[in-house]
Formats: structure tokens, C-alpha cells, sequence
DNA sequence: CATTTATGAAGACTATAGTCCGTCGACTAT
DNA sequence: ATAGTCGACGGACTATAGTCTTCATAAATG
């Protein structure tokens, strides 16, 4: 499993258990909409401010984000 | 701090506990060694994959590296 | 029914991640 | 002296992260 889908659906999991909207997750993280809808669909990797910024508007630790990344891939390798 | 600031120290510490050259890291992770110089003085932030790679290479699990990155940024905030 | 909310998706664009070529100076060993 | 390792640094290049605008659509909601 690519890191990018193994992102994509930690993301989604995550936003979804906190009840945000991709718009709203946006907002909170200073980040585009439109490219949360890409990283959530596999089409873009983050890079390490974007992670530290989506961890942040989840208010999530962003080592818990990417080890549950890291598991995904893991599993499924 | 800035994440790349952050990343810079976190890398180059855990590289020469570690013992790598930059170029036997690199070699490790796949990456270019010019790359790895660039992210040690902090003038290139890597994406999630390089986290990977990176991570990978030192044999480190990379949540523990983003931890890092995050205390460090945190304790010079 | 009309309107809002949420998301997918495409196109055009700018900034930057990452590679590959090389040179240089500092240090170490032969 | 010279050969080897190491890291800083440069230029040129390609791939992709990330923004912005817009349109389409399905599902609520009043």
C-alpha cells in the first residue's frame, strides 16, 4: 500500500470521528479544500507541514497520525 | 521554529547516532545524498514518503521521528 | 420546489520537493 | 604529496505539492 492511500483514509478516518467537514478541516489548518478533497483520495502526499497542520486541526498529536499511517501500510503490505 | 528548521537537527542527530554518512543514508533510503544535505541545513522540508524512506533507512519508526520534530519545534516555540 | 451543504472533479497556475551533474575545502590516512 | 571520505554548495532540470476558480451533483433542509 502507497503512502498516499495509506494518508488517505487515516485522513478521512480521522476528520469523519471528528465530525468535520472537509471545508471546515480546511479552514482549521489554513490549508485549501480542494486539496484536502486530493489527499483524501489518494492523489497527493502531504508534505511535513501539512501534516503538522492537519494533525493540528484535528487537534491530534502528529506522531499518532503517522503511526497510524505507518500501520496501515503494514497491514496491508 | 520552522518544520524544516526542526527536521534539520532532528535528522542530522539521529543520522550520526545512527553512524551514516549522509550518502550511506541516503543510499539506505533511496533518496539523493545532495537531498539529505539539503534537508540537514533545513532548506528543503520532506513529504510524507521521505519521512518513510528516512525512517526506514535509520532503522527508526517514524512517529518517533515526527515526535521529535514536534518537541522540538514545541520547546522552541 | 428551492436552497443550502458537502464533495468530486477539472484546468491553470506558482512554489517547492527531489534528482543529477559537478566543484570545493577540511580532514584523515597512506 | 596524494588518495579517500565527508559535507557544503552550485546550477539545471523534472515531478509534484498546494492554491484558486469553477462547474456538477447528490443529499439534506426549510
Amino acid at each position: 500500500m502507497k503512502p498516499e492511500d495509506a494518508f488517505a483514509n487515516v485522513l478521512k478516518n480521522m476528520r469523519k470521528a471528528h465530525g468535520f467537514s472537509q471545508e471546515k478541516l480546511a479552514l482549521n489548518g489554513g490549508l485549501d479544500r480542494t486539496f484536502i478533497s486530493l489527499l483524501e483520495r489518494g492523489l497527493r502526499q502531504p508534505s511535513l507541514t501539512t501534516i503538522l497542520q492537519i494533525a493540528d486541526a484535528l487537534n491530534e498529536k502528529p506522531d499518532l497520525l503517522i503511526k497510524k499511517v505507518k500501520e496501515m501500510i503494514d497491514e496491508n503490505s
